[in-house]
DNA sequence: GGACGGCTGGATAGATCATTCTAGCGCCTC
DNA sequence: GAGGCGCTAGAATGATCTATCCAGCCGTCC
């Protein structure tokens, strides 16, 4: 009992919607993945596709906090925290292959316009994220009128970054949105 | 003839990649939309969709370099045209009620790790993008070594500012993206 | 005027999509 | 040991997808 049929998909899924987006993951293709029977699907999910997707981003989005907010908080200090987190994604992408990027940005993007309860969800994902860096940037002295612009402007230079890291299959991106937060946040330290 | 069929088809595919993506934007609707025959798209497009998805991201790549660059330019000075670029864009993604971002960013994402030659078309969009904004950056006096990872990051926090802002429906997350991208480039500024 | 070719209009094919349904396996409880 | 139920397994369905193919329209050029 490793792992249930149910978290399998929830694993494979995710990892697909990374690569290719929501629409562009057919349920077959995750059940081939997740080595799980069809009807294992529809039993755990009566929701059907859109169930699964929502619970993919929230769990993801979870997933993903817990290891920024890891990276930030394991560094002596909030600046070299954020320098880890670009730095530590710029490595997974290379190691990745370009892959493992943002788990939500792709669905984000093309759910935002046509699919109302997914778009909420992956809203609420990047709302909490906010306030996850918020909560740190406040906490580092910057003042609250500041600490949330800025904490969404980093979140804004991660996502960029990965856009243009995986599209050029290069990591100059990351570094070049490492450096910017880094410039960012330095400036709006007391 | 004010406008051919097939520029109809390009324009219509360029609207629906905005708001459904590639893999999410069928051939039936692209026809439909565009009041053209279907037969139209394999006379005008050999290569089918995947032809003129290329096509369709080299040309809204074009036009909205364009219009960003008119902007920028139209401006007394780069940092203020910079201020008017996130403006603008937050303007007319809450006119459109959150539908008319950038032109090629679903599609990049949901393209980078399945379609070899779309992954290379978005990336000479980016490519193409960063220098535009490069050279504004040099000719204001940036220096060489800043110029290219500041160009970048604006970019970045553009494209990061279309995302959060789409999920979430407000243009909070542009109005704090073009605040950063202003303080980035004043502090680049000799 | 007749022929040719660019373009249109749509039928058709073959694959794949999400979803529903039914049957049966295996464990847990009484 | 018997009964019930969570879960598995896959067939069947109808819709939709890309792509091919063919017949006909219409302007242009011989």
């Amino acid at each position: 009992m490793a792992s249930t049929t149910r978290q399998r998909i929830l694993d494979t899924t995710a990892a697909l919607f990374v690569r290719h987006g929501y629409t562009g993951t057919g349920l077959k293709q995750i059940v081939a993945a997740a080595n799980a029977p069809f009807g294992s699907v529809y039993h755990h999910f009566p929701g059907g596709k859109a169930q699964l997707g929502e619970e993919v981003i929230h769990r993801s989005g979870r997933m993903y906090a817990e290891l920024v907010t890891g990276v930030i908080d394991a560094a002596p200090d909030l600046l070299t925290g954020i320098e880890h987190a670009f730095a530590g994604a710029a490595a997974v992408m290379e190691a990745t292959d370009y892959i493992d990027a943002c788990p939500i940005a792709t669905v984000a993007l093309e759910v935002a316009s046509s699919n109302e309860a997914l778009r909420r969800a992956t809203a609420e994902v990047f709302e909490s994220w906010i306030r996850l860096i918020h909560q740190r940037l406040a906490g580092a002295g910057i003042d609250a009128g500041q600490a949330r612009p800025l904490a969404i402007a980093l979140i804004q230079l991660l996502e960029g970054g990965f856009m243009l890291s995986r599209a050029a299959r290069s990591t100059e991106a990351l570094t070049a949105a490492g450096r910017a937060a880094a410039t960012l946040v330095a400036a709006a330290l007391p």
